[in-house]
DNA sequence: ATGTTAGGTTTCCTCAGGGAACCCGGCGAG
DNA sequence: CTCGCCGGGTTCCCTGAGGAAACCTAACAT
């Protein structure tokens, strides 16, 4: 929770981790995501204590990420839904159950398909180039950098943590050329 | 580490989320990804404890995500490669990093970028169906209980962990009535 | 008036994580 | 041949996050 300077770091998936990586984030998401939306449910779900879900729900209604909501006045109840920027996570809990499915499945198979709606069958989601539709993979990607990230030229990127980091190494670079500039594609 | 019913859970996400769940593996295994092997400079890069490195690298290895390999052996050196269970979590980070680039980058856009050397361009990751290529949302899909799920009908089910936890209430059901029928789409 | 349910909050305890120091084998330099 | 340094960890102590369980406050329901 505020093991957080990540949080400034010129990475988005050092980001993505401060809010995601942690042992309950995930599931909360995966439960609110697939109607399971309600305080008591949760901790019945989950298995969490009900401190740290109440700890969890309201960083992720300050994060944006859910919304707590009256959806009854009479007794009052309120459940938490997902933003589109919670919705938005569905693609990060594709990747794990896809990941998990292929690792861990037993030989019954895995615990839950995924039917895609559009064409009607039960699907496998892929991480794919929005371009050309062909499948992403280390083998057939490079990193480099971008527009926002303040980094030097020879660094490799997906993550530049250092740059962030810098304050506890002023030997290295304090230059920070004019934040711009990228290694021009 | 051992918050750990979550691995026994009829859910891969609770799987994958009992391994990535937490601060530092997809940092780590980023960096591994992208050719930060060595345990000083991943310590360094990340700024993560020593005794914490060694201890996530080492679970790493028993989950044969990572191997340790002595690349060199005068004087000798080892480093972490990722196996190919490891290189799977890519589509983990790309989803994390697009989410991150999508809701965090500053006005002077993402960190950085991913270049899908199959196509030459820029690419956005987006998880697609295996079958059509169509995105993949929460809207588009459902989700139903699979082969090895242990899971009862009415159950919202990308990962019914009731059905692990329900040593723990043996009030609550323990019907699980032929555990197949799926809510029929 | 008594109980129950939803939605939390509080208290206490334990153990994982951070920081920093320490350790060990293998060099390479003087 | 001794000194010192580097890579790769391990050990120690301390703090703070997470778990368990009890408690609290409405708002009904009987």
């Amino acid at each position: 929770m505020t093991r957080t300077p990540l949080a400034d770091v010129a990475c988005s998936i050092a980001r993505a981790t401060d809010l995601f990586g942690d042992a309950w984030t995930a599931l909360i998401m995966r439960d609110v995501l697939t109607g399971v939306t309600r305080f008591d449910d949760l901790a019945h779900d989950l298995g969490i204590s009900r401190k740290v879900l109440a700890a969890r729900l309201s960083r992720l209604v300050e994060e944006g990420v859910l919304i707590r909501e009256r959806y009854q006045e009479r007794p009052p109840r309120e459940h938490y839904r997902a933003t589109p920027k919670g919705e938005e996570l569905y693609p990060v809990l594709l990747a794990l159950m896809e990941w998990g499915d292929r690792w861990y499945a037993g030989p019954a198979g895995p615990p839950a398909r995924i039917r895609h709606l559009g064409c009607g069958r039960d699907t496998t989601p892929v991480s794919a180039c929005a371009h050309c539709g062909e499948p992403l993979t280390v083998g057939n990607t490079t990193q480099l950098p971008g527009p926002g990230g303040h980094t030097g030229p020879g660094t490799r990127v997906l993550g530049p943590l250092l740059a962030a980091r810098e304050d506890r190494r002023e030997d290295t670079r304090e230059d920070t050329p004019e934040a711009g500039r990228p290694a021009a594609v």
